[in-house]
RNA sequence: GCUCCAGUGGCGGAAUCGGUAGACGCGUUGGACUUAAAAUCCAAUCGGGUGAAUAGCCCGGUGCCAGUUCAAGUCUGGCCUGGAGCACCA
């Protein structure tokens, strides 16, 4: 055996032997127990970075660690290969997106091999390959026969950057999720996804969710944000109109002085008088102009102009002034607001401005609020509200809207803020939405039969200001399925986040050409056991996701109603405190990490710092401490190698069972296992990886001779330590095991078991406490009663002297662990 | 403003149930080996006090203030700071 590591070459040999012999291939059917170990699917962007690394890593780690337990593993691999960077590439460089793309994969392939990850290749799934979005447009269609999705003109976020319109998802701050440019609204037609149908159960099922963090939780939650309150219908005094209102306040209805509609309220029109005509019309003008970040900012001053026309209080018989302003928003509710400037903080402000006037109505009979220079929005009694007062505002929320609803102008009301998924995009680089519009038939969608409606290749992607797709002369022009007419192909392709809502499935069946999974095999691998990813997906993909399996499920395609039942949300990589980016600087290339230290290096180091969930500071140093470590065990194992000759198997057969080694072996075995087996503590894990080697050295230090049994327990040790580190090291691992006579993989090997008896020391510390602070501590005997470890401590002289002169109140023991004396 | 998460040495972080705070590593300092360096190995490394002492011993210490308890990094209440998400959602 070298004396010396050389990761590079050993790393070379073993992948090629892995890949030859098909190490890491998952048999659908097996007398195993099955686990899913999945990490959230890459962009192909060009390369690998840190965040990928550390990704994977945690993914592959647990998957080796599963097999070895005794699970039939599938850890697959795959692309979400769709998008506009392809798009935006081959504009820039003349080449098609379609090339770009390959040459990404194959590169960022060639770089997850040398990270020696355990995909089963067999199951890779690319989501631009006609074989998959062939299944993503029939998926569509599925979802289309059941209503889920439609077509409508709405308004739509806009990217003019990215020349196409966005989910509510995507927009961050007002901006643009990919490219972070100001997001306009456009009046457009576009296709929808019917998420909002499944709000209820979305956010009910999150209570199922006991292997997913709070953060992603509530913050699904929070995006769902259902709310309970009422509509109220107020009518118009100059017009035959009427307009309904939704609040969560029904309590405080006595209390309303105006009322207001969003700029884009659709009676706006037939609500404003004559004389405000032109005010009204200048307004909305303005309103249309600005920005969606300039009009929802909370920092600026509420402005808004009288309609002109006012409408009825049903509980007061009360006339009230008609307003619109832009703080009410058209797509919230009925887009318009009752207001109550007394206990709501915006129309607080809106009446101090035009000076509306304040009705208190709730009140806090300790100490009363004239509401003169702040809203009251506390809980209180309700005044000033008829029939009402004296109540208590929130069994009036329920008393005043059943009023409503018996005299016939209200209803309650469960209200949503989630909105519907749009999925048109005005890109090349997707799948083509399978629909064609016939004059004579209306939407039509394309037959399965015609499945997949294919990319066209005769585009020009140097256009500017449209879609490269509408430069093809043969796509849009077709003949309507249903009549055979003359018709036109949808342009828009489909967002890419449909692509990767379902692609978790298909690695069950890569390769069916027939459906797009077969249902038994996906009820049999699904759901995710363990999914890894980062926490930017929290409500996009992980919520889509969610949806689909739901709506998947509904049409009868699959048996279980969530995709993932744990989940890891893993933190940033950092570097300098700050996250690893181009534009900073402080990116650190993986290739170069491999090329130094070679992959194992990489894989122990990413994971020894930070546990998984927590953000990882990269550091040089740390690296290189990594490494060093790695060549520690190595020496270890080279300069044993020759010693101790042995033809051994896992367990091995132990004949000193009172070393103190073979204890620190087992206790090592106990510690790591359970660290990973809980929240996957990594860290922590490599730690103990140290320790134990730490201990195999110093034993070995205080042996000047070894006999037979002593090197029995040194290569149980070793042995072990090689185990221990295999789903890390994977590489230096297999080979130390080969040239230590193993016949098999090492990871083929089970996972190593601990005794009881053994996983501790051999002798235990009694820490002896007075009133609570340590004093003393004190080597005894494990078997000792409580009695006798009382009396130990007592007789111990320091306690003695401590305790000499005062009054012993009470005396604590803990078994096998503390005595504390409490002393007067 | 609302919601969630976090706060422990110079740094990353440890500490199943409330029971020895600071594991393991990085960094730093000193030493061994060497002509020298690298590599490797050994030792020290929370703060304060008392010692000639880098020996003992004593005291304080896990963001702050209270509380529960024989015992609190851990539990409870109230704050402060940082991060993340949502945000004119009526």
């Amino acid at each position: 055996m070298k004396q010396s590591y050389f990761p590079q070459e050993i790393e070379k040999k073993w992948q090629k032997i892995w890949e030859e012999s098909g190490a890491f291939k998952t048999p659908d059917t097996s007398d195993k127990p099955k686990y899913y170990a999945l990490s959230m699917f890459p962009y192909p962007s060009g390369k690998l970075h840190m965040g990928h690394v550390r990704n994977y890593t945690i993914t592959d780690v647990i998957a080796r660690f599963k097999k070895a337990q005794g699970y039939n593993v599938l850890h697959p691999m795959g692309w979400d290969s769709f998008g506009l960077p392809a798009e935006n590439a081959a504009m820039k460089h003349g080449a098609d997106p379609e090339t770009w793309t390959d040459e990404n994969i194959a590169y960022m392939t060639k770089q997850l091999k040398m990270l020696g990850l355990s995909y089963d290749w067999d199951r890779e799934v690319t989501t631009c390959k006609p074989d998959y979005y062939k299944w993503t447009q029939w998926l569509f269609l599925q979802l289309y026969k059941k209503g889920l999705a439609y077509k409508k003109e709405a308004a739509v976020n806009w990217c003019e950057q990215c020349g196409t319109v966005l989910a509510n998802e995507q927009v961050i701050d007002g901006k643009c999720w990919r490219c972070d440019s100001v997001v306009e609204k456009k009046y457009l037609s576009q296709w929808f996804l019917k998420i909002t149908d499944y709000a209820d159960v979305l956010l009910e099922d999150l209570d199922k969710l006991s292997g997913w963090g709070d953060n992603v939780k509530t913050m699904q939650a929070n995006w769902i944000g259902k709310s309970h309150g009422a509509i109220l219908k107020f009518k118009v005094v100059e017009k035959d109109l009427e307009i309904p209102v939704y609040t969560t306040r029904p309590d405080t209805v006595y209390g309303i002085t105006y009322l207001v509609v969003a700029p884009e309220y659709k009676d706006i029109e037939a609500l404003t008088s004559p004389e405000q005509k032109s005010a009204v019309e200048a307004y909305r003008a303005n309103a249309r102009k600005m920005t969606e970040i300039e009009r929802l900012s909370t920092d600026r001053v509420k402005t808004g102009v009288a309609l002109g026309t006012h409408a009825i209080n049903p509980f007061t018989g009360e006339k009230f002034p008609l307003w619109t302003a832009d703080y009410a928003l058209a797509e919230y509710g009925t887009g318009a607001v009752m207001a109550v400037p007394a206990h709501d903080t915006r129309d607080f402000d809106f009446a101090k401005k035009y000076n509306l006037p304040v009705k208190v109505v709730i009140q806090n009979p300790e100490s009363p609020s004239d509401c003169k220079q702040e809203a009251y929005i506390d809980p209180g009694v309700l005044i000033n509200s008829g029939e009402f007062n004296g109540i208590n505002n929130e069994d009036a929320k329920k008393l005043i809207t059943e009023k409503a609803v018996k005299e016939g102008f209200g209803e309650f009301k469960t209200q949503y803020r989630l909105r519907d998924w749009l999925i048109s995009r005005q890109r090349y680089w997707g799948a083509p939405i399978p629909v064609v519009y016939c004059d004579k038939c209306g939407i039509v969608p394309v037959d399965e039969k015609d499945l997949p409606v294919l990319l066209p290749k005769d585009v020009d992607f140097s256009v500017v200001g449209k879609s490269p797709i509408t430069t093809s002369k043969t796509f849009a022009q077709t003949t309507c399925p249903h009549c055979g007419g003359p018709a036109r192909r949808e342009t828009d392709t489909m967002d890419t986040f449909m692509c990767s809502s379902w692609y978790y499935l298909r690695y069950s069946d890569a390769k069916n050409s027939e459906k797009p999974f077969d249902r038994n095999l996906v009820n049999k691998w699904l759901p995710v056991d363990q999914y890894v990813g980062g926490i930017e997906h929290a409500i996009l993909h992980l919520l889509y996701s969610r949806f689909f399996t739901k709506a998947l499920r509904d049409l009868g395609l699959l048996d279980f109603d969530e995709p993932f039942k744990n989940l890891l949300t893993q933190g940033m990589v950092l570097k300098d405190g700050s996250k690893m980016s181009k534009s900073k600087g402080n990116t650190v290339d993986p290739d170069e990490i491999f090329e130094n230290y070679g992959a194992d290096t990489a894989r122990l180091f990413i994971l020894s710092d930070s546990p998984p969930a927590r953000d990882f500071d990269w550091s040089d140093a740390g690296v290189e401490g990594c490494y060093k470590f790695l060549n520690r065990v190595w020496r270890l194992v080279a300069s044993n190698a020759e010693n101790i000759s042995l033809n051994f198997e896992l367990p091995l057969s132990l004949k000193k069972e009172n070393d103190d080694l073979v204890r620190l072996v087992h206790i090592a075995i106990k510690g790591i296992t359970n660290d990973i087996s809980n929240d996957f503590q990594f860290n922590t894990v490599i730690s103990k990886y140290r320790e134990l080697t730490n201990s195999i050295y110093d034993w070995q230090g205080k042996k000047s001779v070894m006999d037979d049994e002593d090197k029995a327990v040194l290569s149980f040790a070793i042995v072990s330590l090689l185990k221990l580190m295999s789903p890390v090291a994977v590489h230096l691992t297999e080979e130390a095991w080969h040239e230590l006579g193993g016949k098999t993989s090492i990871h083929s090997e089970p996972w190593l078991k601990w005794d009881e008896n053994l996983a501790k020391a051999s002798s235990i510390t009694l820490v002896v406490q007075v009133n609570g602070k340590v004093k003393d501590k004190l080597e005894v005997d494990e078997g000792l009663s409580e009695a006798e470890l009382k009396q130990t401590a007592m007789e111990s002289p320091k306690i003695k002297e401590l305790i000499a002169g005062h009054d012993i109140v009470k005396v604590i023991v803990v078994p096998k662990k503390l005595v504390n004396i409490v002393i007067k």
